[in-house]
DNA sequence: GTTATCGCCTAA
DNA sequence: TAAGTTAGGCGATAAC
């Protein structure tokens, strides 16, 4: 075999050297390193097939082979035969679904069935059938209420839903399997240990309980009793949600491992309705599952498959999946836990040279290369699936070409035999998110986890290309190959078609980099335990789930029942405080005193919760003494936890607790990354800490009580006040201080407080003891915290200030702080990201505000001559916001090339002689707004956003400028 | 020519 | 059907 590098990138009319920027000189080497990388796998590789035995091969010959020919390694490990009656089964769980069956015994009528996936730690995977828990929900029991009237009402309302469905297509003849009397109580409002009779109601469907929950609320009769309208209470739960969470009573937790008592489990032979290598019945009842401690702990060596696919798109159009080939699929696979992809293949359309260190397998016809891929695919069995925007784009091309080529063994993806995997779209939107139109394919079994997706959920980027997302986490970049020539790499000879399949690879190869690289896996999974919901609702679903399945598994311990509210959306409430700033520069430093998780400490200190709130006229009627509540600043009454404890402390003190741990980690961890993630970690904790109470103020949410989040910000605003007087009081002149201190500035949670001491180690001084001294002031766990020193400072606005930060050093500082500036805002073009951050390292560092006059000159200088490289004026975030209206990854790099912009800088010219040095620094503020002396009568809209964008920046330069000079 | 409002993004 | 919160700066734009 030819070990030899084929160097195979130089090619006859290759990639328009023009295109590349001075910065991506080095690309040259990058495809040699990888495929230097690659074929270190391939000795790594040798050196354990020595005991192994064989691999398969470099190279499949040209041909539409398929099945025979494979590669052994791709297959699961054989999995051990366990004896039902002496084995138990031990599996981590990582995705469960539920599907609709007869129940045996019952001739008509069907149950859920909950359906778990999970991995041994021997690596074979493991489908398991939980029989015997059907969704329910509640209702209060009637007046009088006996257990003699269970039947008439099952009846009755059974008979109420068949009535009610219009079609019945599973020929439901059971809808209400039981009613049942249970003791509970609700738990918003607090009425006094009030436990009552409540119905529990048990669908056959998860999909009975909204009609059930509807005709009760409308007014339903039965037997002697009066109509009347039910109030529902739990029948909003997602199944999957409820089954994980009930369970949480006997401490099951998301992420655990099952096992079976006593023995009873049923190895299913019959049925073999998953592809997994084991496949159980198990009652409800004789599952175990074990709280992720100690040894359950560990992860199971998951498979994570990275795919990416190339197709042979038409000359500046978007590849369509009914006329375009998929000419080539990437693949590799890794273990969970392991360095290195295990698998790397590239299947490809015609020849390909090959390539050390992946099998290639080639293929004349495109409809053999897709349904082998599927093949592959089943046959590797991974547990989650990851790549780059497979989500919106790699998968529904799949789908819709397998589709158009009438592949149709092609879309069965998940795990579970004869479920057709089929495209949909779905409307996500959110506050937090905007709306976002997505993709979803059904996959049971398996997780997808979309790159893409993660880092918009999780990191503020200004740019989503995989290249700039590479280079970010890992200072590594894509092969170099332009997206417009992958149609004549195609087309050109094996050696070609090998540059491409590199291409691919690597494609493939970063999205599980990255994912090792910000340790996804693992803190998805911490998240899923913390919180108690599935991993995959992590990524399709919001912040509320989290909260509530949180929620419900504390109060179903207490046998607390969650009602169902209408959503309507009403008044804002009040929020925080800014105080307002007294802007200037300040050449001494400033001390920042911080509350540590201030919301989530109100709602503990002041035990705000559902459970706590006092209704109008509660006080009257439990007889309530004034010491046994309290009063929050917006007039709110919550009784005190001596009465009772609320449900929302508790879930706080839980997440607060965990990211206390996680921060001791965080010291004792050297390893820069590990700290990273470390601090993401607990970073993480604190945002759901604190989405513990924007989920009481959604008001378009399940459960919103404006009464806590009002309340909370009341106190809020009460304590920084309180703070700002606390300070000013104590530190003065006549107190024996250096000087009257000064609280210049606050937002929310933080006072910045000029203490007119000279040097950073006294602001320290002063800062830990007075914010030891306020603390004092305050009902514990509230707690003011000196964080840091800023000197010198520059406080520009509200939320826009810079400053050198001191934390932990008394001589040196940690970094340059910049907020809400330029220099943090995605919509900036980098070109006034770059000089405002230039400008304020002059300014805080050098402390030498003429350079930077005279850098921001020089740079619009430059600009007016035309001497600014484009891609500096572009704004990244709008380029990939087209580019996801394009859907797809590739209209990244498509409009790099494609974008008008390399157009405006041919048509249009920076070359105005604008009056800027002259009208700027008129700072009066609406003047600042007709000091946009480009008139853009003709430009495109976006080349005058970005003019007057500069135009900007030169104006926020002076402002800064004349704060250092005169604001003081 | 000012002034209210919207879109976007950030602070907390 | 599902969607964490409010405060606030700043540019663009429509309304007066």
């Amino acid at each position: 075999m030819d070990h030899k590098r084929h160097n195979g990138s130089r090619l006859m009319g290759g990639p328009s050297q023009a295109k590349r920027g001075k910065t991506m000189g080095e690309w040259e080497d990058s495809p040699s390193q990888f495929e230097e990388e690659l074929s270190m796998f391939e000795e790594a590789d040798m050196d354990a097939e020595e005991m192994e035995g064989q691999a398969g091969h470099d190279v499949i010959p040209v041909g539409d082979l398929f099945s025979a020919d494979l590669n052994p390694r791709w297959r699961r490990p054989p999995a051990p035969s366990l004896d039902p009656s002496s084995d138990t089964l031990v599996f981590q769980q990582i995705d469960l679904d539920y599907y609709l069956a007869g129940m045996p015994g019952q001739s008509q009528g069907k149950v859920p069935i909950i359906r778990m996936f999970g991995v041994t730690d021997n690596g074979n995977s493991v489908c398991c059938h939980v029989h015997g828990f059907a969704p329910y929900f509640y209702v209060p029991a009637p007046n009088g209420f006996m257990s003699a009237h269970l039947v008439e009402f099952k009846k009755e309302l059974n008979s109420a839903v068949l009535k009610d469905m219009r079609s019945n297509k599973d020929n439901i003849s059971v809808t209400v399997l039981a009613v049942d009397i249970t003791r509970k109580e609700s738990m918003y409002g607090y009425h006094g240990k009030h436990i009552i009779d409540f119905l529990r109601i048990t669908m056959a469907m998860p999909r009975l309980i909204a009609p059930a929950k509807r005709l009760l609320e409308q007014g339903f009769k039965f037997a002697h009793f009066p109509t009347s309208n039910y109030q529902s209470y739990e029948a909003n739960i997602d199944f999957e949600i409820r089954c994980v969470c009930l369970r949480k009573r006997y401490k099951i937790i998301w992420k655990t491992w099952w096992r079976d008592e006593n023995d009873r489990y049923r190895l299913n032979t019959q049925k073999e309705a998953s592809l997994c290598q084991y496949e159980v019945d198990v009652g409800w009842k004789d599952l175990i599952s074990h709280p992720a401690e100690g040894e359950w702990q560990r992860i199971a060596p998951l498979r994570v498959l990275s795919f990416d696919i190339e197709c042979a798109g038409r000359k500046g159009i978007f590849p369509e999946p009914d006329k375009d080939p998929v000419i080539q699929i990437a693949s590799m696979v890794q273990r969970q836990g392991e360095t290195e992809p295990f698998i790397r293949t590239v299947f490809t359309l015609q020849s390909c040279a090959s390539i050390v260190g992946s099998q290639i397998l080639c293929f004349t016809q495109e409809t053999k290369l897709l349904q082998s891929w599927a093949e592959f695919l089943r046959t590797v069995d991974p547990d989650i699936i990851t790549g780059y925007n497979i989500q919106n784009f790699d998968f529904p091309y799949l789908l819709n070409r397998a589709a158009a080529l009438k592949v149709n063994y092609f879309p069965y993806l998940g795990r579970v035999r004869g479920i057709k995997s089929v495209l949909k779209d779905l409307n996500f939107q959110s506050k937090q998110m905007g709306r976002r139109e997505n993709k979803t394919i059904n996959m049971e079994g398996r997780v997808q986890f979309d790159l893409l997706q993660v880092l918009l959920r999780d990191y503020k980027l200004r740019s989503y290309t995989l290249n700039a997302v590479s280079f970010h986490f890992l200072q590594e970049q894509k092969e170099d190959v332009q997206h417009s020539i992958i149609t004549d790499l195609q087309n050109g000879n094996e050696q070609t078609r090998r540059r491409l399949a590199v291409y691919c690879l690597k494609d493939a190869y970063l999205p599980l980099r990255l994912l090792l690289k910000l340790m996804c896996v693992i803190n998805y999974m911490e998240m899923a335990r913390v919180t108690g919901v599935p991993l995959t609702y992590l990524l399709s679903r919001g912040q509320q789930i989290k909260v509530v399945s949180q929620l419900l598994r504390q109060a179903t311990k207490q046998d607390l029942v969650m009602p169902v509210v209408k959503t309507e959306g009403g008044e804002d409430y009040t929020g925080a405080t800014v105080i307002e700033p007294e802007k200037g520069y300040y050449s001494l430093p400033i001390t920042t005193l911080d509350f540590s998780s201030l919301y989530p400490s109100i709602m503990m200190a002041h035990n705000l919760c559902y459970t706590t709130l006092l209704q109008k006229g509660s006080v009257e009627k439990l007889g309530l003494a004034p010491e046994d509540f309290i009063k929050t600043p917006t007039g709110d009454l919550f009784v005190k936890s001596s009465l009772r404890k609320g449900l929302l402390p508790e879930i706080l003190e839980n997440l607060l607790s965990a990211r206390k741990r996680a921060k001791a980690e965080l010291k004792k961890e050297t390893d820069p990354f590990k700290k990273q993630v470390l601090d993401g970690r607990q970073l993480a904790l604190k945002i759901s800490a604190n989405s513990v109470y924007g989920f009481t103020g959604a008001q378009v949410g399940k459960l919103p009580c404006l009464e806590i989040s009002q309340s909370v910000t009341g106190f809020g605003r009460q304590m920084i006040e309180q703070t700002k007087q606390l300070v000013e009081s104590k530190y003065t002149l006549s107190n024996g201080y250096q000087a009257d201190a000064r609280v210049i500035y606050g937002d929310t949670d933080s006072v910045m407080v000029k203490l007119g001491v000279a040097t950073v180690k006294e602001a320290m001084d002063i800062g830990r003891e007075a914010a030891e001294w306020v603390s004092s002031h305050f009902t514990p766990p509230i707690k003011l915290e000196f964080e840091k020193v800023y000197y010198p400072y520059l406080l520009i606005n509200k939320k826009r200030y810079a400053g050198l930060y001191f934390s932990s050093s008394a001589s040196t500082h940690d970094k340059m702080d910049c907020k809400g500036i330029e220099t943090v805002r995605r919509d900036n073009c980098p070109l006034v990201a770059n000089l405002i951050n230039t400008c304020l390292q002059k300014i805080l560092i050098d402390r030498d505000p003429q350079g930077a006059v005279e850098h921001a000159k020089e740079v619009i200088s430059d600009l007016l001559c035309n001497r600014i490289d484009i891609s500096q004026l572009v704004i990244t975030k709008e380029l990939t916001r087209t580019a996801q209206e394009y859907a797809g990854k590739q209209a990244h790099v498509e409009l790099a090339e494609r974008t008008p912009s390399t157009c405006w800088r041919t048509t249009f010219p920076l070359t105005h002689n604008t009056t800027w040095s002259s009208s700027c620094p008129n700072l009066s503020k609406q003047k600042r707004a007709t000091t946009h002396a480009v008139k853009l009568r003709e430009a495109p809209v976006l080349a005058a956003k970005l003019c007057s964008r500069q135009m900007v920046c030169v104006c926020n330069f002076h402002l800064l400028y004349f704060s250092w000079c005169f604001g003081k």
